[in-house]
Order: C-alpha cells, then structure tokens, then sequence
RNA sequence: GCCGGGAUGGUGGAAUUGGUCAGACACGGCCGACUUAAAAUCGGCUGCCCCCAACACAGGGCGUGAGGGUUCGAGUCCCUCUCCCGGCACCA
C-alpha cells in the first residue's frame, strides 16, 4: 500500500466508523418485552444532563459527552447492557429573548440549534441510543409535563397563592428563590423587586425531610453538592413559642432555636408583610410612621433589604406582647431585619445573643439582658454590660439570670423550659426550613404552558387529560409585558369550563423550564409511549440512573428539583425508586488563559475546529487528559496537539506491527523471555493500572497516560522484537491491548488499530483483564533505609522475610560500611518493598 | 461570619491511600539524529543547590504554602497559621 495512503487521516477513520454504529445501530437497547432485550445482562444508566441547545455546543459540552461516553464504554467491555440517551432542553429564555430581537420565532432558532448538536454528537462519535432521542419544546414531551403537573395538581403538590414573589424587571417575569442570588436575576443580573401576585407553587417543603434523609440512598455524591442541598434546605430544630399580645387579644407564635434564650426576650419584632399588622398598628399613637415604614420596606428590593451593611431600621409599634417565661411586656417593633417567609415572620428578640437583636437594641435603646454565660466566666464577667452579642453553642454555658433554671447547663434548660410551656400549652418543639416552595410560573412565552382553565364558577379547573397537550400558541409578540404573551393569543385563552361548560380563561403563564428537566430521565426510558410518560415496566427495569455526568453549577436547582420529582411521582404510583441518580460525577469548568470563556471576552474555544483540525479522537481524548474529571483546567492548543501525536504514534506503531508480524500467533506469548517479557509485563501493567483508575473514580486522566506508557514501551523496543516470533506476538498483545484501553476515549482510532491488529469490533470484546500470574515477579527491588534515608537498592526473590532481607541487606558493602560500630535497634520490613535499619551510634 | 474543597517543577497534573532517593504522563524548553534546509518524525536531557578550572562520572545537601508534632519512615495522619477557589448568609 502507499505510504500516503497509511497516514494517520483521523476525518476519514472517524466517518467510516460513525457510519458503521448508525448503519449496525451499535449504541440502541431494547426495553423489557421488546425483541432484542438482553435480560441476561445487568442494565446500567450512563446519563449526561441533557444540553440546552443555543447555537453550537462548546468544550464544556465536549468534556461532559466525552466522560459520559468513556463510562458507557467502560461499562459496556465490562458486561453491562448500557442505555445512553441523549435529548434537549429547548424551552427557555435566551432562545425567546433571541426572537424579541430577531422576530424568528424561537422554535425555528432552538431546532437550528438542536440540528447543529445531534449532527456534532455524531462527528464526535458520542455513543448514543437516538431511538430515544426527546426534545423539551415537542408537543410529545410537553404533554407529559403537563400531565404530570395534573397529577402533582390532584395530589395537592401543585398549588396557587399569592405571595410576595421576586420579580426581575429586565425578563418580566417571576423567578424561583433558587433562582434569585444576591438579590439578582441570576440570568440577567437585574435587582429583582418584590411583588404581591398570584402565582403557581409546587410544594417541595412537604418533601424537605426526605431530600434530606435520603442521601443515605446515594452511593455516590459529591461532598460539596449533598453540603450546598443540606445548607439550601435550611433544617433547623427548636421550638414555636406564643407571645400574647393582651390588649388585643392575640397570639403570636415565634420560631426559636435557642428557648434557653427566652428569659432575655426584651422586645419583640414583626416583619412589615406581617398580616396582623395593621391591627397592631391601628390603635396606636404612631400608626402612621409605622404605615410609612412598612410602605417603604415594600419599595425596597429583596437584595438592598438584605445587605448586611446596612443599618437597622423599624418603628415601634406602642403595643407590647407577654413573655410566656416571666409574664414580663415587652415592646412591639416592626423591622424590616425580620423576614415574613421563614418561621412566622415575627421573632423574639434576645438582644444578649443575637447579633442582630443586639445591634437593633443599641440603636432603639432597649434593655440587654444576659441570660446564658460560660462556665468558665466569674461573676464580674457575668454582671459586666455586653460589648457584642454572646452568641454559643457550647454546652459548657450555663442560664443565668432564668428564674428557676438558672444555674442550670444550657442543654439541660433548654430542654426543661420546653417542657414547662409544653405543660402549659404555650410553646412546644418544632422544625422550620430555608427551603420554600417551588415558584413555577413564568410570563413568558417559550415554555410549556399550564394545562388549567380559570373559571369564574368553577375556579381553577384541571384541563381533561384527553385533551392534552394544551398547545403553546402562535403569537404575534413575545414581548413581555408584565404578563405573559400567551394572554396575546385570544382565540386561545378563551375557552370552555372543562367543568361547567361556562366561558372560561386559560392560564397564560409557562412552567419554569426546570420543570422540564426534573423528569427527562424517565421519558428516554419509553420516548415513543402515546399512552403515558413512560411505562411502569420500562421505568422499574431501568431506573435509577446509575451514573450521571455534569456541571456543577446545577447542584441545587435541577439536582434537588429532579429529586423533588422523582419523590412525587413515586408517591403518585409512578415510580418505584426514592432517588433519580444513584452517583454524581460533577465535571470541572474548562477556561481559556485561565478565565472563563465568554463571547465578550472572545476566549471562547470551539470544538468543532479542533474536531476538523484533529480529529474528534484527539479532542475527546485531550479533554479527559487535562486532570481529573471533576476538577476544571485551562484549555492548552499544545495539550490537544500533544495528544494528537499520542494517537498518531500508536496508528504508526499499529501500521508497522501489521505489516512486519503475523497474526494467531498469541501462543508464542508464553515463552516470552527479554524484551519481549518486559513488554508483555507492561502491557499487564497497562491493563491492571488503566482498570484500577476507572474504577477508583473514573481518574480517566491517568488512565489515558498508562496507555501512553505502553506505547512509548513499545516503541523503544520494537526493532529488537520484530524478527523472534515471541517478540512479534508481544507487540501485537501490545498494540491491540492499547486500541483497547483508549478505545472509550478515541472510539474511532480504537477500533480501526483493533480491526487491524486482532479483526472484529472492539466494542464487542470484553475489557481486557491483567494476569496476576505475569504481573508477579520473582525478584523484586528491595529498597534498603537506614534510618528512614535510603542507602541501597537490591534485587530480592519474592516473599523472602524479615531475615532473609536483613541477610541480604548485611551483605552489600555500602550497607555493611554504614552499618559499621552502630547499634542496630530496629529492623522493620515492608514485604516486597523494602527494609529500614533503625541504628543509633 | 458559617460550610465545603484546595495549595506539589516553568505549566497541567502523578504518587497503587503511611513505605523504592517525590515529580508518572503530557505541555513548554534545551540538545542530537534524519534533511541542501525547514517542518514533521525518531532519540536524549530537563526540581533547586553544593563539591569541580571545566566536562563527564560519582558523591553530598535541600525540596510537596508556613511553623510545630506523631512515626523506624509523612506530599499522605494530628495541631496552629497564611493564601486561593466554590457555596450559603439579617433564616431567628
């Protein structure tokens, strides 16, 4: 053959195999009772989040397929029947927000977009079943996710109220809590602003003790994402206590974690939303300062109320409630610093132990008083007037200055004062949580809409299930306008009451597009099924996911809200497993000089070049290479040329050991002697060491360089092997072993090397096994110490003990020479390893 | 402030979990071979310092953010500190 014709052409090796998988459908697996089912093979999901699909995919894309597709692989050579879909995220704002400035309409934009990934999933040769293949924005998939809201709807997970909602300017639209950092839009940057509006909830609080009790079904999670979902739902123990406002004869229920703080309770302090407000303030002198304050605290955004800088207002409201301890009054304030969506939006304040009571009480001039100290503190220290807030948890403190419970450690009247107001009924333990409902609706247009009719009789009514989906209208403009778009599309809107046959309104909001996401997983599991969102059967054979792929930045909201599903449904009758994803693998952020790439900066790398450039083999390969999946790099042309070269060398290698050796002569392996034993070693090595980091973590990275180590052995020794027949069967075992073990992450070069090297398909070897047999050697290297510092290096037969070694080490000159007039106090051995000589002397 | 994760050559990162002078593999750099030449390719060297007129060899010392500790032995375990990254934060 020509020279030219054998050169490393990684377009046309990577089309001819990309045709092969689509032409054998390589990557498809049936469902149970479908023909071809494996039943005989235990099942495993290898899933990467499913990518919103905006223009071209970037190397953030690359590196999160490229993983994903190493673990399908793995697990496949491995004996497992792997199902590996892949689909889009296509409802959303930017594609909307596009159309606003472009006037095409977002479904024509997000298609373009969908055409321009699946077609580089397919250059990337990313192992996919596209049977499965679904898209959020379909009438087919949305269906469903209306659906499922009917059920969540019936089974009171799905709920309106009005609240006081956040909400962005800039996209006119609400947003979830979890969607809000910083007291910002997190897509536009915009200050949100509160807003009083009616608004689609789902009741994810019901399910907060379970998000968090069920980590324990997780095998596998990052630390850092189950501490970000703990921290995100908020759990916190302690007690609701009433305080009674006697004048007019209310109750107000507080949440306190700290009842042995009670006998400070100085002043007490209502949030301005706080709904018996203006009851509080009618009667009193200052009504109108306390109107004007709580007016203004409405103006304020959620973040600049929120700024730790700024100083603490309110106004007192001249009434006073009973502290239920000591039957003392204490003043009512309204304050701003208190928040009406956690606990009860009115807090005791413990002034002495509270950091924020405390600087509250030194600008208002109210009494501070202590009511916890340190064991340790004299009763000066106790009686001396505060400079800060004695805030502690030990459990050395000791209650101080309460009644029958002083003296007594802070653990212990905690506990007895609750007990004393259970008996009383005045207070009793309670939980409360950060989290809060789950905001869904949104005035937007590119989204899925709500599948309920408002009726002026009938109230909120449930669109039939026959009737779904309720198809997303065509609309002139997007526009937003403080209300959804939808409400543009009369003919739409107006409808019959599924209930009384009444004129009646569709709900013109969409669901956020995170509802979308929370349940993908299950429809690749039956993507065709007309008759549900996915089969009992098909669900209970497949799931849970077994190992997802993706980023970081989706720890709290698609992760906790995926799970929120996954609950529900189960509890709806849907679903048998509790959690969607049994491990997570959260990949690192590739940058570019170090920063994240951005359009604006102009740093941003595209794959598709290098796919041209290098093949899809090399780019795939280089970002595995760069470090540990889950840690971020810098994206270094030179890296992806370096590994470029890798692949090269090991097609070169391939040519020439086809060319200069014969195959079926693997029996030749055993009487491999010199050389040729030491690259069969290495080749055993190659397979332990590769085997052993993909299983350790998926550490692909150190993986891909045990395959350069092989090849960089073979290619020292390969002139010296070509002409003994043991020689050339170790370079073929080589050779093929490497196609082998790179062929998850250079799928193409892999299976061309293997097909030329051994024929037939790579993919349908099992992964390859080291034999211990080989791997053990006879002799080893012993490392002789003395004292800690290494003084000789000898060679060792094999499982020789302690004296054997001493005996040696004794007979090598530069040891005995060290070992001259000393005490030898100690000799510890390390099997195989090496030997320390402790001496002293 | 609280929680989580880090800090290893010029660079990205290794180190089989307390055991072979730490630095695999790769990038970058230097040198050589091939070539009229360059590119490509192949091969070699590449932590710092000392000893030496210089080269080579051999040798010695120091090195995993800083300091201390445990141990025969520490990048790995413990304590203190510094810095960096991520998350949360007026949540009672």
């Amino acid at each position: 053959m020509d020279d030219d014709e054998r050169r490393y052409e990684p377009r046309a090796l990577e089309q001819k195999w990309q045709r092969i998988w689509a032409e054998e459908r390589t990557w498809e697996v049936a469902n149970p009772g479908q023909p071809g089912h494996r039943s005989d093979k235990p099942k495993a999901y290898v899933l990467e989040m499913l990518p919103y699909p905006s223009g071209k995919p970037h190397v953030g894309h690359l590196k999160n397929y490229s993983i994903g597709d190493a673990i399908a692989h793995y697990r496949r050579r491995n004996g497992f029947e792997v199902i590996h879909p892949m689909g889009y995220d296509a409802f959303g704002l930017p594609a909307e927000n596009a159309a606003i400035r472009t006037g095409e309409h977002p479904r024509v934009s997000t298609e373009r977009s969908i055409a321009q990934f699946r077609e580089q999933f397919r250059a990337w040769g990313i192992s996919i079943d596209w049977t499965r293949e679904i898209s959020s924005h379909t009438p087919e998939y949305y269906r469903w996710t209306q659906w499922i809201f009917l059920k969540l709807f019936e089974a009171g997970l799905a709920y309106r109220r009005a609240a006081a909602v956040q909400w962005c300017p800039t996209d006119a639209t609400v947003l979830a809590n979890e969607q809000v950092v910083d007291g910002r839009c997190e897509r536009c940057g915009s200050l949100v602003e509160p807003r009083n509006l009616e608004q689609w909830f789902f009741k994810i609080t019901d399910y907060a003790d379970r998000l968090l009790a069920d980590f324990d079904l997780l095998e596998d999670w990052p630390d850092n994402v189950v501490t970000m979902q703990r921290n995100w739902i908020g759990r916190s123990e302690g007690a609701t206590v009433v305080f009674r406002c006697e004048q007019l004869e209310l109750d107000f229920p507080v949440f306190t974690t700290r009842p042995d703080t009670l006998f400070g309770a100085t002043f007490f302090v209502v949030a301005p939303e706080h709904p018996d407000l203006e009851r509080l303030a009618a009667g009193c002198a200052n009504s109108d300062a306390v109107r004007e304050y709580v007016a203004a605290a409405m103006r304020t955004s959620t973040g600049e109320r929120a700024a730790e800088s700024r100083d603490k207002t309110g106004v007192a409201l001249g009434q006073t409630v009973t502290n239920p301890v000591n039957g003392e009054q204490i003043p009512i304030y309204v304050a701003d610093y208190v928040l009406m969506e956690y606990g009860t939006g009115a807090i005791m304040a413990v002034p002495a132990h509270d950091e924020r009571d405390f600087e509250f009480a030194q600008r208002f001039g109210l009494p501070i008083r202590r009511v916890v100290a340190a064991a340790s503190e004299s009763e000066g220290q106790r009686e001396a007037p505060l400079e800060a807030a004695f805030v502690s948890h030990s459990e050395h403190d000791v209650a101080i200055n309460s009644g029958q419970f002083s003296g007594l450690p802070s653990p212990e009247a905690n506990r007895r004062i609750l007990d004393w107001l259970g008996e009383s009924g005045r207070g009793e333990r309670s939980v409360n949580y950060r989290l809060r409902d789950w905001l869904i609706s949104r005035q937007r247009y590119w989204g899925c809409p709500i599948p309920i009719v408002h009726c002026e009789r009938c109230g909120l009514v449930a669109v039939p299930e026959a009737e779904l989906p309720v198809p997303l209208p065509e609309v002139d403009d997007y526009k937003p306008k403080g209300k959804s778009p939808l409400a543009g599309a009369e003919q739409w809107v107006a409808v019959e009451c599924p209930s009384c046959g009444g004129a009646a309104r569709r709900d013109t909001d969409t669901m956020d597009t995170f509802v979308d996401s929370s349940w993908y997983f299950l429809r690749y599991l039956d993507a065709d099924n007309g008759e549900a969102p996915f089969s009992a059967e098909a669900a209970d054979h497949w799931m849970a996911v077994d190992q997802y792929i993706g980023g970081v930045e989706h720890a709290i909201l698609h992760l906790m809200y995926a799970r929120f599903f996954t609950k529900a449904l189960a509890d709806i009758g849907c679903l048998r497993v509790q959690e969607p994803f049994t491990n997570l693998l959260t990949q690192g952020m590739i940058t570019r000089d170090g920063a994240k790439m951005s359009k604006s900066v102009g740093n941003t790398v595209s794959p598709a070049t290098y796919v041209e450039r290098y093949g899809a083999d090399a780019a795939r390969t280089y970002v595995c290479f760069m470090g540990p999946p889950e840690r971020g790099g810098d994206w270094l042309d030179e890296g992806v040329e370096g590994v470029y070269r890798f692949l090269r060398r090991l097609w070169t290698l391939a040519v020439e050991v086809e060319q200069r050796t014969e195959r079926g002569d693997s029996a030749q392996l055993a009487g491999a002697a010199g050389p040729a034993r030491d690259l069969l070693i290495k080749t055993h090595w190659a397979i332990e060491k590769a085997t052993h980091d993909f299983d350790r973590g998926f550490q692909l990275n150190t993986v891909i360089a045990a395959t350069m180590e092989l090849v960089n052995a073979a290619y020292r020794c390969k002139n010296g092997l070509y002409d003994s027949p043991a020689g050339a069967a170790a370079l073929r075992f080589a050779t093929a072993t490497t196609a082998s073990l790179i062929f998850p992450f250079s799928p193409h070069l892999g299976s061309e090397v293997w097909e030329m090297i051994e024929g037939g398909r790579v993919w349908d070897q099992p992964w390859p096994r080291a034999d211990p047999e080989i791997l053990s050697v006879e002799r080893f290297e012993l490392v002789v110490q003395i004292n800690g510092k290494l003084r000789d290096r000898l060679s060792a037969p094999s499982g020789s003990d302690r004296d054997a070694l001493f005996e040696l080490a004794r007979a090598s000159p530069k040891i005995a020479e060290q070992l001259a007039d000393k005490e030898i106090v100690k000799v510890i051995a390390v099997p195989d390893k090496l030997l320390n000589i402790v001496v002293r002397g």
